[in-house]
DNA sequence: CGGTTTTGACCAGCGC
DNA sequence: GCGCTGGTCAAAACCG
């Protein structure tokens, strides 16, 4: 990012989480380990955002993380963006989100049209087919996931998706269901469930990164609000103008995130550009009760 | 009739 | 090796 970015974005989000919504900016971001194996740190609104792309190393030890493994501790390792009422936004890895299936972890472009073609390539060699899984998992793609508190369980997003699959979840009486954009060739996938924790909350992750720009049909204010120069120019001097925080996320994707947060942030903010108590937080599987300052969670009473 | 949803089956990864 | 789990496939059902 660019000096000329950071002061723009800065007095962005300034403006918005402080004026507007009254969020102290140093709970802000958090960053964790590319696999989650080490507890989560977070670190302030500044220093995240002065940290440049290629700082990511500095960036471990100020974090207490770990570049262990064969790991790179790139951008794209923190991309999950929340957005909570205007109260609460995070940065989490993709990592956790099982590493179980080799279609997930293979590169979407790749699963999407080989899946077809599996069996007849299959390999009677399990051992190089092991190794090439392997190889496809560490290049998986990004993932984000968002916590919508919401009573419905298809969150409108401005894209369309088909419905590929349902499976019941370990110790949650809710469903998983599993998307795929219906865009050709698009790779994105998305998975919606409920979450046990919290059955107000939809958890919707999204995998890969959608190559199309939002169906034409897209109606009304998402469309809008999505407009393709909101993600190729530089922000804006929209102080004053910027009512959601989402703008922000927005504007900064393709600055601070890899556009996989503008795909997602796109999605979560097309999900409901009206919402009033929409309820934005990070997640990988649920867990959000870890990656979120306590004092931004909503307790029940 | 074409697109979407449903749902049981199948497969791969992982832990024991 | 076996069982469990998550993710995907694909045929059938459904729908506009």
């Amino acid at each position: 990012m660019s000096d000329h970015e950071f002061r723009d974005f800065y007095y962005h989000a300034s403006t918005i989480f402080n004026n507007d919504y009254h969020v102290e900016a140093a709970d802000l971001f958090r960053v964790s380990s590319a696999d989650d194996q080490y507890p989560p740190s977070y670190m302030s609104f500044t220093d995240c955002l002065h940290s440049s792309m290629d700082q990511y190393g500095s960036l471990e030890k100020a974090s207490g993380l770990s570049p262990s493994s064969s790991e790179v501790f790139s951008p794209a390792k923190h991309e999950h963006v929340g957005v909570n009422s205007g109260e609460v936004m995070a940065i989490t890895p993709n990592s956790s989100i099982s590493s179980s299936s080799s279609e997930a972890a293979g590169t979407c472009e790749e699963d999407s049209e080989n899946n077809k073609n599996k069996q007849p390539e299959e390999s009677p060699k399990k051992g190089s087919k092991t190794a090439k899984k392997k190889d496809e998992r560490k290049q998986k793609e990004p993932r984000f996931a968002f916590v919508t508190k919401t009573e419905v369980d298809q969150l409108e997003d401005g894209y369309r998706w088909r419905k590929y699959g349902q499976k019941a979840v370990k110790n949650s009486p809710f469903p998983r269901s599993y998307y795929r954009c219906t865009t050709q060739k698009c790779p994105v996938k998305k998975r919606v469930e409920r979450s046990y924790q919290d059955p107000s909350t939809v958890i919707t992750t999204y995998e890969g990164q959608h190559n199309h720009l939002l169906p034409t049909s897209l109606r009304g204010n998402a469309a809008a609000l999505l407009q393709p120069s909101m993600f190729l120019s530089p922000p804006p001097q929209l102080a004053g103008t910027t009512t959601f925080p989402h703008e922000l996320f927005v504007q900064m994707a393709p600055h601070d995130m890899n556009s996989q947060a503008g795909a997602a942030v796109s999605s979560m903010l097309a999900e409901n550009p009206f919402q009033q108590h929409y309820q934005h937080q990070v997640s990988d599987n649920g867990l959000l009760q870890d990656m979120v300052p306590s004092r931004f969670l909503k307790h029940e009473p």
